[in-house]
RNA sequence: CGGGGCGUAGCUCAGUUUGGUAGAGCGCUCGGUUUGGGUCCGAGAGGUCGUCGGUUCAAAUCCGGCCGCCCCGACCA
């Protein structure tokens, strides 16, 4: 193998092997226009699926999907003060349409809280009209500064739920709910671990009056942000006039939520689990669950052998295995093995002559690379064999994550100790600062409050930084 | 927008110091060979050297303007 053709090891450089992973595994790549991404075949599968596992989730819980306008009156940004101040910098707006220069610029959407208020006030007189449940799967644009594929782009898939509730109770308990599911979401389905918890004033959504979030530890130690859940009180209610009678015939403000994950965490699935050979991708999400590499030199061979990897297929795919044989006539075993690493598939079967004459065939685990994950089994009972790898595959990959995560995550209560903690992970800490002093302590460690975590210890400490008394915990992270 | 780096084949880059017919490896196409951890041999296709202008008999190379990309900061799902 020449050296050329290897992968940077994440060990070595984890940004440039992120780059690496995620244009030689063919999941995107770069678009014309700078910041822009293009999603390849195999990116957008893994999408799809990730889409289906939480459309499923939101769907059990009442909500329905809808599809809205990319194009925003400049107005309706303006309705809302915080939101306004919050997004302005980073709008893309359209001035010429056919030629014409346009009388209101027209924003494309950063996130469409405004044109849902607008069709909410419309929609809704009577208590009787609530709650209203929507869910957009779409796509947005915020003029970033700075891109990385997945991870920050100029224009990002997502899904942004929005909720309309009688109630403040309500609306509290369908924020709760939304995180709830993301987070059931990110550990069942991804493998990903990830910290419930309320974000602090300086990192809110701006326009929400609380925001909510899961927040994932990466392979590199810092924080992704995974998904967020933001109950918006009546601050878009006032805004846009979204108001009903309740049985008393009295007019009220509704209370709204919204609440959006995207294809960032496609990047945190990366970032998570993958190692120097590569992507790995957690069985439950994956394109492709197993690949077949079928071995042969003559003719006979390769009939008998096709023979059987056909047979094997399809005994595979009615157990409900999404499979791919890898039949490329061109290329060696080796390059096919290691290409799979690479792409991240879970496992790998391996059928060659001594496998048809056996009746056995290799199977290799993709959590952990090279030979040492391959074992010969029987074709007997295979499709019941890979199954049960793919769980214990799937079981794995969560509980390294979690180990990684814990052993990175430490209870600090001195400055110096705080400093070093933020280096390698989480810095778990009492927390009785305002807003400025989070500043000053981002400005000072580049950490900033990931979240205050809903399970928190109870009791009360000492403030790591101020020095008074807190009465409750915080996560600080670097962030991406 | 500040600091740094870079634009030469699809990709990674050499060639620029000292101006003189456009190069290598990988990838791609064709033929053969090989195939249980990144096969090997041969033949071939492929480039207005980012762009505009200047100097010169002659510019990838020297000079100037512009454009773009990457990294580091400020901003962010």
């Amino acid at each position: 193998m020449a050296d050329k053709d290897k992968l940077v090891p994440r060990s070595e450089d984890f940004n440039e092997w992120y780059n690496a992973v995620v244009l030689k595994a063919d999941l995107a790549d770069y678009g014309p226009v700078r910041g822009t991404m293009i999603v390849k075949p195999y990116g957008w599968t893994l999408w799809e699926n990730i889409q289906a596992a939480l459309d499923k989730r939101f769907k059990a819980t009442g909500v329905q999907n809808a599809g809205f306008p990319m194009f925003i009156p400049m107005s309706f940004l303006q309705k809302e003060a915080a939101h306004v101040e919050g997004f302005a910098p980073e709008l893309a707006v359209v001035t010429i349409g056919g030629g014409q220069e346009l009388a209101e610029p027209i924003v494309v959407r950063p996130t469409s809280e405004t044109m849902i208020g607008h069709a909410y006030a419309n929609w809704i007189q009577s208590y009787r009209d609530l709650p209203i449940l929507l869910n957009l799967w779409n796509s947005v644009v915020r003029w970033e500064l700075r891109t990385k594929l997945f991870l920050r782009t100029l224009e990002f898939y997502w899904q942004e739920g929005h909720t309309a509730h009688a109630t403040a109770a309500e609306a509290e308990e369908r924020t709760r709910l939304m995180l709830e599911v993301y987070a059931d979401f990110a550990i069942n389905e991804a493998a990903v671990p990830v910290i419930r918890g309320v974000k602090s004033e300086a990192e809110r959504f701006a326009g929400a009056n609380e925001t909510l979030t899961i927040e994932a530890m990466m392979g590199d130690g810092k924080a992704l942000q995974s998904g967020t859940s933001h109950n918006l009180g009546q601050n878009f209610a006032k805004a846009f006039d979204i108001q009903y009678l309740d049985p008393n015939n009295q007019l009220q403000y509704c209370w709204t939520t919204s609440w959006g994950l995207s294809t960032r965490f496609i990047g945190a699935i990366i970032m998570t689990h993958g190692d120097d050979q590569g992507l790995i991708l957690p069985p439950r999400l994956a394109p492709y669950q197993t690949v077949i590499v079928p071995i042969y030199k003559k003719e006979e061979e390769k009939t008998a052998v096709l023979a059987a990897t056909a047979r094997i297929k399809a005994e595979l795919e009615d157990a409900g295995i999404r499979v791919h044989v890898d039949d490329r006539e061109n290329l060696t075993p080796g390059y096919k093995f290691n290409d799979w690493e690479l792409r991240g598939v879970p496992s790998r079967i391996e059928i060659g002559p001594r496998d048809v004459e056996k009746h056995s065939v290799a199977l290799a685990r993709r959590d952990v690379p090279g030979r040492d994950g391959k074992q010969f089994v029987s074709q007997d009972g295979l499709a019941q064999t890979v199954t049960d790898l793919l769980a214990d595959i799937q079981q794995s990959l969560l509980d390294r994550a979690t180990q990684f995560r814990d052993a990175n995550t430490h209870d600090v209560s001195s400055y110096d100790d705080f400093k070093e903690a933020i280096q390698s992970g989480f810095a778990r800490v009492w927390w009785a600062g305002s807003r400025e002093d989070e500043q000053r302590v981002k400005e000072e460690t580049k950490a900033t409050i990931r979240c205050f975590p809903l399970d928190q210890p109870g009791g009360s400490g000492i403030c790591f930084y101020t020095g008074q008394p807190a009465d409750k915990i915080a996560i600080f992270g670097r962030a991406y």
